[in-house]
DNA sequence: TTTGACCTGTGAGTTGGTCACAGGTTTTAG
DNA sequence: CTAAAACCTGTGACCAACTCACAGGTCAAA
């Protein structure tokens, strides 16, 4: 298979498979004739685990190591279920503060609706940005 | 005042006020003597809300955008409004898809309890993640 | 006076690709 | 048979929003 090829095959820009080729996730060899690279099923099975993998948030160092396990005949889930719980309370942690986000968004929304827009006058830019109270500079959260 | 001084006083990293100078976002004048930079009470309030409405997803551009129209004394605030709107909708949008992801990682974590490991055999890398469901590439929400 | 903390500008690194470019190859159409 | 279109190659720039490193200049306290 040509980059082209396998690129399609997997639904990704061929850009890509240059790229992952070049980051040594994928290891096609070489058409000595015209010195075109050439991916075969095995390539295409990498190709496709690592744009899963992807989508689950491992970083391509991640996938690289899990691959390199793979070739050397570890088995290498163990390592993906232990990134993966990782990965999870991550999502989770993320998921808690785009929430804490958007409840505080609500509420200013809701309070600058009484806000007058304010023509800004030497002494404040816009009260809607800076009357917005900001949880992570007051004192709360601070790690040692 | 001077970067660093600036800087502590808003808490952020003075390569940060650099960047922003940099970037037009604080105006300040300089000290002939020494060629330092000469920060005042107005560039600490832009620098202050400059890095409000980073927290609240505003882009660099954005924000420059907005402390323009401010510079001309026009008010910025309905602009305001509106980006924060929309960056209210896309909150929501990635929360849910956050949620989505979250609910097939669950999904897909019990369902590994009961799958073996699986030392890789030259046709699967690792079952856990090839047999990951991917919505994404079943055919259900092509655009045109 | 010397040391250390600060200042300056410039440039590179981060992540995961994407795009552009110049030149070589292969395929397809006329 | 030939010309154009489509593909290949490697290299390097670009995106966001910083952060860090470096070399050299300035300034305050001991």
């Amino acid at each position: 298979m040509k980059v082209k090829e396998i690129a399609t095959a997997s639904g990704v820009n061929p850009d890509t498979v240059r790229f992952y080729t070049r980051e040594g996730l994928l290891r096609p060899t070489r058409n000595p004739d015209n010195n075109y690279q050439q991916y075969d099923a095995e390539d295409l099975r990498r190709l496709r685990f690592a744009r899963k993998a992807r989508q689950l948030g491992f970083s391509l160092p991640e996938i690289r190591q899990i691959l390199e396990q793979a070739d050397d005949h570890h088995s290498p889930c163990p390592m993906v279920r232990d990134v993966f719980q990782q990965r999870l309370a991550e999502v989770e942690r993320e998921i808690s503060e785009l929430q804490k986000l958007r409840a505080r968004m609500v509420s200013a929304l809701s309070t600058w609706q009484e806000m007058p827009d304010g023509t800004p006058d030497g002494h404040t830019i816009c009260r809607l940005i800076e009357h917005w109270d900001d949880p992570s500079s007051s004192s709360c959260c601070e790690e040692s």
